[in-house]
DNA sequence: CCGATTCCCGAGTAAAACACTCAGGTTTCA
DNA sequence: TGAAACCTGAGTGTTTTACTCGGGAATCGG
């Protein structure tokens, strides 16, 4: 039970734009910086978020993106699914089809519906209230406006 | 979010004995056959299960697996982890490690200890009780006495 | 209008993981 | 003694993953 990159990525980079993107819209070289993704790899990425209608964009120089809806619109599993992140457990080869089920079937399908519905529960407007989150941006922000460092105090 | 075959036959598998290894231990063979299971690959897989004390081996002719403990002792969990299917949603790559840690580390390993702590709140016991698995099992059980199919009713 | 910036798109690819298989060995029962 | 079963390590074809690459099209600032 892992997670594929292009799921966690998707999660990583629509919080940036939950955080970033208020006001404008968003880069993909601005997002990729901070959270430490491939360009080109973010760029596809967001073709699939796109398509599924979490993001929108704008073209151009000074363009970018940003969350299509209102982060308390926008679930976890809507960032998961869309990133093509099924959270399905159950078996779709050969030996287990609707007509001949195997044992478990109806235990993994039943599994999968619980975690959806878990995962569709957590809004992204939750993931990014957290405490964790909200220090890790400021710090992100910080260390991006010319990487220096913050002086908590000096000497007398 | 996918499971791996594995962990999939290994809770099919340890069903299977909770089911028919009451009074003696079942055969691999019996097994592979009843769940349509490869048995090269069974045998593999109950290495992990032997090695992580979810079952007992009887070597040699009339041998075969029991489980080790009651099956009340034995969570989903369990039998997942047995069969290396981690459950882990968290980032174990380069650009997130416990010092620097990627927006969203703290939330993959808070679901992932959630997810788990669900699936080892689910014992073999309850899986094997479900109306669902009892009615397979018995089907299962009357096709292998000959692959006579059953007659309900017969004409006049 | 030009060039930088940015989104957009399809295709390709090295590496890893998966889902097995195979060949042989050892133990035990009848 | 031979068949049945567990035990073991190694090998292998296929699929998936996690990217990269090369180019194109829109838009802004000067």
């Amino acid at each position: 039970m892992k997670l594929t990159t292009k799921g966690r990525y998707a999660v990583t980079a629509m919080m940036d734009l939950a955080l970033h993107a208020k006001i404008d819209c968003v880069s993909l070289v601005d997002v990729a910086d901070r959270q430490s993704i491939s360009l080109s790899y973010l760029e596809q990425l967001f073709r699939s978020l796109k398509k599924s209608g979490l993001v929108n964009s704008v073209r151009g120089a000074k363009g970018g993106y940003m969350l299509a809806k209102s982060d308390r619109e926008i679930s976890l599993a809507d960032i998961l699914v869309a990133a093509d992140e099924q959270i399905n457990l159950a078996c779709g080869g050969s030996n287990c089809s609707d007509d001949n089920r195997c044992l478990t079937h109806g235990l993994w399908t039943n599994l999968s519906t619980q975690f959806y519905e878990f995962l569709d529960s957590k809004s992204l407007y939750d993931l990014v209230r957290s405490r964790d989150v909200q220090t890790m941006a400021t710090m992100q922000d910080v260390s991006q406006i010319g990487n220096i460092p913050v002086q908590i105090s000096n000497e007398q």
